[in-house]
DNA sequence: TTTACACTTGCAAATCATTTGCAAAGATGT
DNA sequence: ACATCTTTGCAAATGATTTGCAAGTGTAAA
C-alpha cells in the first residue's frame, strides 16, 4: 500500500522503476527521520541491496528531489523525504549520541536571504542546522 | 607583529605554545576566509609542519574556542578564527567551485530558537549555510 | 640552566564514509 | 523474444581525517 506511493513517485519523476530502488525510496518515505545510508542499508540488506546502491539511489532521488541530504558535522549524511508534506526545515543534532531531530518549520525569513543575494548569488538551498545535547542525553 | 596575536591568544587559552602551533594559528587570524585543513597545511608545510599536526591543532583551537569550524556538504571541513571581530555568522558554498564566503550578520532572530528550545534542548551552536552559484561560476 | 617528565610532532598506517570499475543481471522499446 | 541501454553487487579505490609510535620539544623544578 505505502509501496504504491514509492512506485508512483518514481513513475511521475521518470525514474526507472527498480526493486531496490523502490524498496530504498519506500524506506525513506517511511521514517518520520532522517537516516543515514549505512540506516538505510541495514532495512534492505535483507533484500539482497547493497550499500552502494542505496548511495547511488540517494544521489538519484536527491536529482530528482525526492530526498534531501542533511550534512552532519560528523562526516555521515542523513536524507529525508522530500515532498509538499516534509519542507525544508531545520534540524538539531546532538553532540553526544549524533542522532537526528526535525525542527519545524525555520523560524526565520529564508526568503530574506534569497532576496538580499539574489543580485548576487543564485541561491538554491538553505541548510540551518542547531547543535547540542538532546534531552536524552542531557540526562 | 601578528605573531603576537597569535601568541597571546595562546597564553589567554593556556595553550601550550609551540612553533607549530603558533605558525599554524598565525595563518587562520590572517585568513578573512575559512580555509579547511588542506589550504592550511599547504601554507605551513614549507616549515616541515605535517598535516596531521594541523588536523591536531584545529581540533584544539576548536575546544579552546580560538576557531570555529564550518562543514561543507563535499565532506570538507573549513576553519575561521572565532573572536568578537568575527562573531557566528552564515556561510556561502558553491556548488560549483566548491569556495567559501562569509555573510554577516545571521539576518534571522537566533536567540529565538535558544528560547525556544531552551527548555527541551541545550543548544550549543547555530549553522546557517546557504549554498548555489557563486558570481563567478554564474557567468 | 640543566634535568626529568609530560606533551607534541612527523611519519606511516589505519579509519570511515562515499565512490567507482567491471562483468553479470535486469529493464525498455521494437 | 531481441538487442540495447541501465542498474546492481562486489571489490577495490578515494579522500578526508585520525591514530600509533618513536623521536623531538616545552615546562616546571632543582
Amino acid at each position: 500500500m505505502e509501496k504504491c506511493k514509492a512506485d508512483n513517485l518514481l513513475k511521475t519523476t521518470n525514474t526507472v522503476r527498480t526493486e531496490a530502488r523502490e524498496t530504498i525510496l519506500h524506506a525513506v518515505l517511511d521514517s518520520e527521520r532522517p537516516l543515514s545510508a549505512n540506516e538505510l542499508h541495514l532495512m534492505v540488506k535483507d533484500r539482497g541491496i547493497d550499500l552502494a546502491t542505496v548511495y547511488r539511489a540517494m544521489k538519484l532521488f536527491t536529482e530528482k528531489g525526492l530526498v534531501r541530504p542533511v550534512h552532519a558535522d560528523s562526516g555521515l549524511t542523513f536524507y529525508e523525504k522530500s515532498c509538499e508534506h516534509n519542507p525544508p526545515h531545520a534540524h538539531f543534532i546532538c553532540e553526544s549520541c549524533g542522532g537526528i531531530e526535525c525542527l519545524k518549520p525555520y523560524g526565520f525569513d529564508e526568503s530574506a536571504f534569497f532576496i538580499k543575494l539574489g543580485q548576487q548569488k543564485e541561491v538554491s538551498s538553505v541548510e540551518l542546522i542547531l547543535k547540542g545535547r538532546c534531552s536524552s542525553c542531557a540526562s
